[in-house]
DNA sequence: TCTGGGGTCCTAGGACCC
DNA sequence: TCTGGGGTCCTAGGACCC
C-alpha cells in the first residue's frame, strides 16, 4: 500500500536540445552530427551542444571547437539561436506547468516537476511520464529524459541515466541502492577537482564513501563537501534544488579572438560590456550596488576586482566608468587580455531603488532617457551606429 | 585540443567592532 | 610586552553546473 505522503520528483531534461532545436528547424540535418557552438574556423569556440549523431565521433560539450572539427570535420557547425531555444524553452516549460504547480526550472532544458499526490488526478507516475513525454513531442517534436524518485537530487541523476528520450524511475525505498550502484563521475557535484581529491583519499566508489562517517567525511574534505558526499550516497531526500539566489547576479563577458594589448581596444571593450550588460539591467527592470570586473590573461590567469557602492549604478556611463576603474586598479601592463568581464550583483528592483533614493530623481530621469533609447534601438538596430559615432568622440576627447 | 558564457555557492583572510 | 575571542561584513579566488 501507497503511502500517502510519498514525494514524487519528476526530473525532465531535454536531449541534446540546441542542436535538436537545429535538426527541428532544418530537416536536413536530421540524422546527421550537428555541433552548435560556433562555425570551423572560430578560434576560440567551445561546444556548446553536439547531436547524439555527433558525440559518435567523440564530441562532447565544453570541446574546443578546433578539436571537434578534428574528430568530425563532416560535422554540420552553427553558431546557435539563442533566442529560439529560449522561446521552446519557454514553450515546454507552460507544458510542465499543465501537470503541477510545483515547477522549479534549473536551467534552459531542465526541469523540476513535484508530483506528490497527482496520482488520482493524472494516473501512475510511469504513464504520466509517458503522457508529458508524448505531449511535449506532439508540440514541439522534441524528446526529453524523465527520471522520478522521492528524492530531487536522485531524480536529477536519474535522468541522465538512459539518454535520450530515457525514462528512469527509482522506486522509494531504493534510492541508497541505485547511489550505491552509480561510478563516482555520475554523481552530481563531484566534479575533476573533487574526484581526484577522492581518489587521492583512496575512494573508488559511492560504496567506499558509504562505508565512512559523516565526521571522518568531514575530517577529510571540509564541512560542506563532507556533509555533501555523506549524504550524497545515500541518495538523501533533504538534498534539494532551490532556484532562488542568495545574492543574484547579471553579468557577462567576452573571450576575444585575438588578445587585447591596447589601451584603445580595451577601453573600447570595456565600453560594449557596460552597454549590453546596462541594457540588460533595465530590461530586468533592476539597479546594481556592487560591480565585479573579471580579467583573464593571454596566459589564462584570472583576475577579479570587486567594489560594493553606497548607491546603486544607474546609466551606462556609470557603470562604464566605474568598471574602468576598477579595472585600472589591477591591470597588469604588457600582459595580453584573452577575457574581459562584468558582472552586477547586491541587485534591487528599480522600483524600489527609485522610491528609497533621496538624490535618486535626477539619475532616474537620465536612466529613463537611457532606457527609451535602448529600446529604440531594439527596435532599429541602425540606430546603433550613431552610438558607435558617440563612441568615437568620447575616444577622441581622451 | 588550449580551454565559451551564463550562473551559483563556498572558503579563507582581513577589517572592524564590542 | 608580544598580544582574547566572537561576530559580521567584504573581497578574491575557485569549484561546479548547464
Amino acid at each position: 500500500m501507497e503511502n500517502e505522503f510519498e514525494k514524487v520528483f519528476f526530473h525532465i531534461d531535454l536531449d541534446a536540445f540546441f542542436a535538436s532545436v537545429e535538426q527541428r528547424e532544418h530537416p536536413e540535418y536530421k540524422g546527421k552530427p550537428v555541433i552548435v557552438g560556433g562555425l570551423p574556423g572560430d578560434r576560440r569556440a567551445v561546444v556548446s551542444t553536439a547531436s547524439y549523431e555527433a558525440r559518435k565521433y567523440g564530441v562532447h560539450s565544453a570541446m574546443p571547437l578546433t578539436k571537434a572539427v578534428q574528430l568530425c570535420p563532416e560535422g554540420i557547425y552553427v553558431r546557435g539561436n539563442y533566442s529560439l531555444y529560449s522561446t521552446v524553452s519557454n514553450q515546454i516549460m507552460n507544458i510542465f506547468k499543465r501537470y503541477s504547480p510545483y515547477v522549479t526550472q534549473i536551467s534552459i532544458d531542465e526541469a523540476f516537476l513535484d508530483m506528490t499526490g497527482t496520482e488520482k488526478l493524472f494516473g501512475k507516475k510511469e504513464d504520466v511520464a509517458r503522457q508529458i513525454k508524448q505531449e511535449i513531442f506532439n508540440e514541439t517534436r522534441l524528446t526529453v529524459s524523465i527520471g522520478i524518485s522521492s528524492s530531487m537530487y536522485v531524480s536529477k541523476i536519474a535522468s541522465g541515466l538512459n539518454k535520450p528520450d530515457g525514462l528512469t524511475i527509482v522506486n522509494n525505498g531504493d534510492e541508497e541502492k541505485f547511489m550505491l550502484s552509480l561510478p563516482l563521475n555520475k554523481v552530481w557535484g563531484i566534479g575533476d577537482k573533487t574526484l581526484a581529491h577522492i581518489k587521492s583519499c583512496g575512494f573508488y566508489s559511492t560504496k567506499d564513501i558509504y562505508e565512512k562517517s559523516e565526521s571522518f567525511l568531514t575530517t577529510l574534505f571540509g564541512n560542506n563537501t563532507g556533509s555533501f558526499l555523506y549524504n550524497a550516497v545515500r541518495g538523501n531526500k533533504s538534498m534539494t534544488f532551490n532556484n532562488q539566489a542568495k545574492n543574484p547576479s547579471i553579468g557577462i563577458e567576452k573571450t576575444f579572438e585575438y588578445d587585447l594589448q591596447e589601451k584603445y581596444s580595451i577601453e573600447g571593450a570595456l565600453f560594449e560590456l557596460a552597454q549590453n550588460l546596462m541594457w540588460r539591467l533595465l530590461n530586468q527592470k533592476v539597479r546594481a550596488s556592487t560591480l565585479t570586473v573579471k580579467i583573464r590573461y593571454e596566459d589564462f590567469e584570472t583576475v577579479t576586482i570587486q567594489e560594493t557602492f553606497e548607491s546603486a549604478i544607474t546609466t551606462s556611463d556609470e557603470l562604464y566608468e566605474t568598471a574602468k576603474k576598477l579595472f585600472y586598479k589591477k591591470y597588469k601592463q604588457n600582459h595580453g587580455i584573452r577575457l574581459l568581464g562584468l558582472t552586477c550583483s547586491s541587485l534591487i528592483s528599480s522600483d524600489d531603488y527609485f522610491q528609497t533614493d533621496l538624490f535618486a530623481f535626477d539619475r532616474s530621469k537620465k536612466a529613463k532617457l537611457e532606457k527609451t533609447i535602448f529600446e529604440m534601438e531594439s527596435k532599429n538596430p541602425s540606430l546603433k551606429v550613431v552610438k558607435a559615432r558617440l563612441y568615437e568622440n568620447h575616444k577622441t576627447q581622451k
